[in-house]
RNA sequence: GCCCCUGUGGCGGAAUUGGUAGACGCGGCAGACUCAAAAUCUGUUGCCUUCACGGGCGUGCUGGUUCGAGUCCGGCCAGGGGCACCA
């Protein structure tokens, strides 16, 4: 007899329609059951899915088919983050409309998804650049700006000028536009912010409540926050300027080094040093070079610390010693005061400008355990723990007292001045610049109007949508130089106005759309009930490389949309799992160009291993595992691997070895194996339900050890759904298949035999089931069984299996295992005891001593001291 | 430069969270079936030593804590990631 091979392109697409007709993973919000939802970041719809978007969705697709198995109403959306830069670029190039692009991608990637067979609610299916959606930003934006969360002001920005647009930092390639090749320029811009840092503090303290989100993406989060406490100090100069300026406000977290300052230092941006500049031709020289230095890395890893002597001087608040004043290309005007002291002995920076100007360097901190007359900074700053030293009333304090002694003095007034510092905390976190010089982004809903000031597009008059016919081959922003789409009346005054042209930068749409799938077709941002009934979201999954951005930005979007009434939570997603990539080997021709693992056919082992492109039969070069990209060629194409092996194979192999955290391999070998699995387990069932008659009619199921095996399986197998450890499920599954065929070479005809193996089969499919659920039900109808798997609960696994009545424990003496001891689970401590002490070899090793002690760990392991 | 993570057989990795290191898979080796191949099945597979029973070593290196360390602590080495003039 022969068992027909599973055959995936024949059965996946039957069960697929199975569950689309039966409308099983479509969710209803008064659904009574207890919910849990399950989101994987959804795709920006580049053109087709990559192998990248199988292991997530594979993932989320566990989880959701276990919790509903698990009894839960489950929600598991899926939609599109449709705006972006591409769509702009490919209907350049191919001379088509970005939004027609856009919606033929999605349509194909819909359709290469649902080849995957994902339990996906498609019913509420969204693309950001809907109307509908993008309709309903434009509210949200309207209600920011109305809690003062959105606002304008002038800013630095990239600014391209060949292409005539704003970049992004990521978008500025050692200094040159990325696109254009062009030399960036920093301008002076008005852009559109939202007010993010009003929640700095609450988005870093509410990072501790965050426990099932990766330590490391918290850490990162706080990083970037960057809190720091430390203390504003005005410095009085010794003689006002010609403008009249008498003072210098400074920003520090070491006041305590305040003894070790040799100078102060202005940022070329700071208002002083402009006003400086208009009588000094040298100084408005200096300023004019630091703003052309380079923004890119390279530049300011290289960039020394130079300044320009001002002339001027302050005097110090505690000794009458006066300190010059520079302006210095170092210091940032954004963050603190814009101003520093300088203290060479106990900072990097400031040490390099020390050397660099000839300035005193006196350290004033004193490491513990090193006497005063042997300490010198020659060629480093010290910036570790100590004793105050050189320092006056400080002296002998620790770092943390001498903060606080300084503070308290200075904050403390003389009755007739203001005080001369105030204790402040800083953070890094700036805010967030939304404004974009892009046509296919959400607009923002203002009229700029020369009377009325900037004017937000009344609620009743939305949406602004984006017009159809914009031309794209000429720089600059097509909104801005369409013909009629940004003229229009003004709200107000009803005058000619002109409509904000800027888009919003697609991190916007992201930030909000998984409280739109909790009420997708809702005539507001949300329907708030649902939104609170639904979120935050239980399990959130996707790629580690959104750790700060969208994850920050959707924690103060959730804020903001609390403040403004749209729901009623802080934290939009409880759970965060952040999946590793999947990389492939690298394969280069002789000439240098890439070679894709389609055109390649690799053999051998190890160091022995050639690869060679089947088109040529030339040898190509085996290069380094990397990220699957388009430039280096090492993709492979989800599409072509289940229309090869199927989607179940594809699944399985996503989860399998690799703990999903992590990166995966994708190797042709590995990708075999998990389809060899398939068939493997196709063959059991099916020869275990032809060959059934014969093992005779249904009896009770016997006690053999398969039973055990069996439950601990499922118990196990839930364990590492639940917790994510997909890799140490399936081998559990592998286990289990292995025990299957052991039992079933054994059975031999016993009827009682036959019907553990019965059980057992059921638990293999239903647990198998979230993984391969194509194969998992084409097994549940061979075995004969009602219905769908998919719509099982998750069987219950027998607690008395769970635990054996015989143990077999480890014996160790002196720490290193010598022997076994088989004995009654229940046994007493003593009952070990006598029993170990029995036992030959530690009778050898105790030769006639009495043990110093037995240590029992119930039910793990004993060790015997000599 | 600062901060963080990781290091286990030929390979991906597991280890009940301080308790039998190497589960499971890939690869290898030996065998069965076959005219042959594919597919499938069985056995074996950390290193050294021994005819064998057995013994020794072994989780990057090094020291420590402990009856017991892959797991905890100190120092070092290697690889990866984040931030980057943030005062």
């Amino acid at each position: 007899m022969s068992t027909e091979r599973y055959n995936p392109q024949a059965v996946e697409p039957r069960w697929q329609a199975a569950w689309r007709e039966a409308r099983i993973f479509e969710t209803e919000n008064d659904d009574p059951r207890p919910r849990y939802y399950v989101l994987e970041m959804f795709p920006y719809p580049s053109g087709r899915i990559h192998i990248g978007h199988v292991r997530n969705y594979t993932m989320g697709d566990v989880v959701a088919r276990y919790m509903r198995a698990r009894g839960f109403n489950v929600l598991h959306p899926m939609g599109w983050d449709a705006f972006g830069l591409p769509a702009e670029n490919a209907a350049m190039t191919n001379k088509v409309q970005a939004r027609d692009w856009t919606y033929k991608n999605i349509a194909t990637m819909r359709g290469q998804l649902q080849t995957m067979g994902l339990s996906l609610d498609w019913s509420r299916e969204f693309a950001t650049c809907d109307v509908d959606y993008y309709a309903q930003q434009q509210r949200l934006f309207l209600d920011l700006l109305d809690a003062d969360l959105a606002y304008r002001r002038s800013s630095r920005v990239n600014w391209d000028p060949v292409d005539q647009t704003v970049l992004a930092n990521e978008q500025v390639i050692d200094g040159r536009g990325w696109r254009s090749g062009a030399e960036v320029e920093q301008r002076e811009l008005t852009q559109w912010f939202f007010r993010i840092t009003r929640y700095s503090e609450d988005l870093l303290t509410a990072l501790e409540t965050l426990d099932r989100w990766p330590a490391k993406v918290r850490l990162m989060q706080a990083n970037w926050i960057g809190r720091s406490e430390g203390m504003r100090v005005r410095f009085p100069l010794t003689k006002p300027t010609a403008a009249g300026t008498r003072e210098i406000e400074v920003y520090t977290t070491r006041q305590d080094t305040l003894f070790g300052a040799s100078f102060m230092a202005l940022s070329p941006d700071h208002p002083l040093a402009a006003e400086l500049a208009e009588g000094d031709a040298a100084l408005a020289g200096f300023i004019a070079e630091c703003r052309h230095a380079g923004t890119s890395e390279a530049a300011i890893e290289s960039a020394e610390k130079r300044g320009h002597d001002t002339g001027l001087a302050v005097r110090h608040p505690f000794d009458d010693r006066t300190l010059p004043v520079y302006v210095a290309n170092f210091v940032l005007m954004e963050y603190g005061a814009g101003a520093i002291f300088g203290c060479p002995a106990h900072d990097q920076r400031d040490f390099d400008f020390a050397r660099r100007y000839d300035l005193p360097v006196t350290p004033v901190v004193l490491p513990d355990g090193v006497d005063a007359a042997d300490f010198a900074i020659t060629d480093k700053p010290y910036d570790g723990e100590g004793r105050m030293i050189n320092s006056a009333f400080l002296d002998g304090m620790t770092i943390t007292g001498a903060k606080d002694a300084v503070a308290e003095r200075l904050e403390t007034a003389d009755p007739d001045s203001a005080p001369q510092g105030k204790r402040e905390t800083n953070y890094r976190l700036r805010d967030w610049g939304i404004s974009r010089q892009r046509y296919w982004g959400c607009p923002i809903p203002v009229v700029h109007c020369e009377a009325c000031g900037v004017v937000p597009v009344p609620a009743a008059d939305l949406p602004v949508e984006l017009p159809d016919d914009v031309e794209l081959d000429r720089p600059g922003n097509p909104l801005d130089h369409h013909p009629t789409w940004k003229h229009v009346a003004c709200p107000k005054c009803d005058r000619p106005a002109i409509r904000e042209t800027d888009t919003m930068d697609t991190f916007v749409d992201s930030s909000w759309y998984f409280a739109r799938f909790t009420a997708p077709r809702s005539a507001t941002p949300t329907e708030p009930q649902a939104a609170n009934d639904w979120l935050p979201v239980d399990q959130y999954i996707g790629g580690i490389e959104h750790a700060i951005l969208h994850l920050l930005y959707s924690r103060f979007f959730t804020r903001a949309m609390r403040l403004t009434g749209h729901l009623d939570l802080d934290e939009p997603f409880a759970g965060l799992f952040t999946q590793g990539m999947v990389v492939h080997e690298t394969y280069r021709r002789a000439d240098g160009a890439w070679v894709s693992p389609a055109e390649v056919q690799v053999t051998g082992e190890g160091t022995n291993r050639k690869a060679v492109e089947t088109a040529t039969g030339e040898q190509v070069e085996i290069g380094p595992i990397e990220k699957m990209s388009k430039s280096r060629r090492n993709t492979v194409d989800p599409t072509d691997i289940i229309a090869g092996y199927g989607a179940d194979t594809a699944r399985l192999f996503m989860l399998s070895d690799s703990p999903p955290d992590r990166d995966v391999i994708w190797t042709e070998e590995g990708v075999a194996g998990a389809h060899r699995f398939v068939q493997r387990v196709w063959r059991l069932v099916r020869e275990w339900s032809d060959g059934r008659e014969a093992a005779g009619p249904p009896v009770e199921a016997g006690d053999h050890p398969l039973r055990r095996t069996a439950h601990r399986t499922l118990a196990a197998v839930g364990d590492g759904f639940a917790t994510l450890r997909f890799n140490v499920a399936v081998a559990k599954i592998y286990e289990l298949v292995n025990a299957i065929s052991a039992a079933q070479a054994e059975a031999d005809g016993d009827p009682a035999t036959a019907a553990v193996i019965d059980e057992a089969m059921l638990i293999l499919v239903e647990i198998m089931a979230p993984i391969t659920p194509h194969l998992a039900e084409e097994c549940w109808q061979a075995l004969g069984q009602e219905g769908l798997v998919a719509t099982r609960d998750w069987p219950a696994a027998d607690e008395s299996l769970l635990a054996d009545a015989t143990l077999v424990l480890p014996v160790q003496v002196n720490g290193k295992k010598r022997g076994e001891l088989t004995i009654d689970a229940d046994a007493s401590q003593v009952d070990v005891e006598t029993a170990v002490t029995a036992l030959d070899f530690v009778q050898r090793a105790l030769d006639g001593r009495r043990p110093k002690k037995i240590v029992v760990v119930p039910k793990r392991i004993v060790n015997v001291v000599v």
